[in-house]
DNA sequence: AGTTACTTTCAGTAAATATTGAAAGTATGA
DNA sequence: TCATACTTTCAATATTTACTGAAAGTAACT
């Protein structure tokens, strides 16, 4: 196998599994040539390897460059933009992990927790039951949020060394 | 508020969430539905409640209870099928991350695994780049996968209570 | 101030995904 | 064994989401 047949499986999986998850599977796979890349690219170089268009490369570089996943990288007499990404996988999760839970666990606690306010509703057995599951979803959700809080601060193999001695006893 | 009400914005959160994580919304909101509700529900009032077709209820309710979300309750007497949801949120997230897990996680590790295998790449640093960034995610997706294998046997308030007391030091 | 080399935008189109509804299938019990 | 009351399937359709490409915008150089 070439090395460029194997970058290019790295960069279809990579796709695949963002769009399982909600992620735009362009996005996901400029995001996989980037981090196979040690150079910068520029948009001709991402539209020619991937076979999409100056202007879907043009939007889903942009949107990684909002993600914080690459950036601008001004090459010295040269015009043309080129971009890199992040190389640190470990900097990669945690900070998909803080867009995603900014754009969308935090809404949902908040949603939550207006739940939880409501008052005057009947006292009877339907409430009592929506209520706890509200109350069980919120405190699931509560908890995630501080995992996530928590490994936005730590450092990869000390988090994991903890986190997998939970599980050794 | 009516407690209808509040049980519809759940609903309508539930299903815009799954959808952003990939889950068809109408399968997510079905879930919901069948979250908050004491009694079974059949397949007439599960399509009354979301103003869906006949054809929708039935392919997602099968879909839940493909993940064993849902399961069948048989009324005695009563030729209708009824569907009961499971109720327990921690039960609910482990099922979850377990079928994901199955479905997505392993057959990433499985091309990983892969890709770190191939011999015969020239040894230059476009390789040696490549081979690395192959060999971290890799290992991230381990820790993940082993973090999933822990939390499928945990207990909610000892797990919780395990991992928050890593960050509270 | 004009030309060139690029980047960005976005209306139109295509592709992917979800939904409908009617027909076919199945089980119950009279 | 037939009629009824349901469930399941799936081709057609609708909806959502992503992509294209050409035109408009911008900045650098002459």
């Amino acid at each position: 196998m070439q090395i460029n047949d194997a970058k290019q499986q790295f960069v279809q999986a990579w796709g695949a599994l963002g769009s399982q998850w909600g992620i735009n599977k362009t996005m996901a796979q400029i995001h996989a040539l980037m981090m196979v890349s040690t150079e910068a690219l520029s948009t001709e170089e991402i539209m020619e390897q991937l076979s999409i268009s100056r202007g879907n490369a043009n939007m889903n570089i942009r949107e990684l460059i909002d993600w914080a996943l690459v950036s601008k990288v001004f090459k010295h007499g040269v015009r043309r933009d080129y971009f890199i990404g992040e190389k640190d996988v470990w900097k990669i999760a945690k900070q998909v992990a803080k867009i995603r839970k900014t754009r969308e666990l935090d809404p949902i606690l908040k949603l939550l927790e207006e739940l939880k306010q409501i008052s005057n509703l009947p006292k009877n057995e339907e409430t009592r039951h929506f209520q706890k599951m509200v109350a069980d979803v919120h405190k699931l959700a509560l908890n995630v949020d501080r995992l996530i809080d928590g490994v936005f601060k730590a450092e990869e193999s000390w988090f994991w060394d903890k986190i997998l001695k939970i599980f050794a006893k």
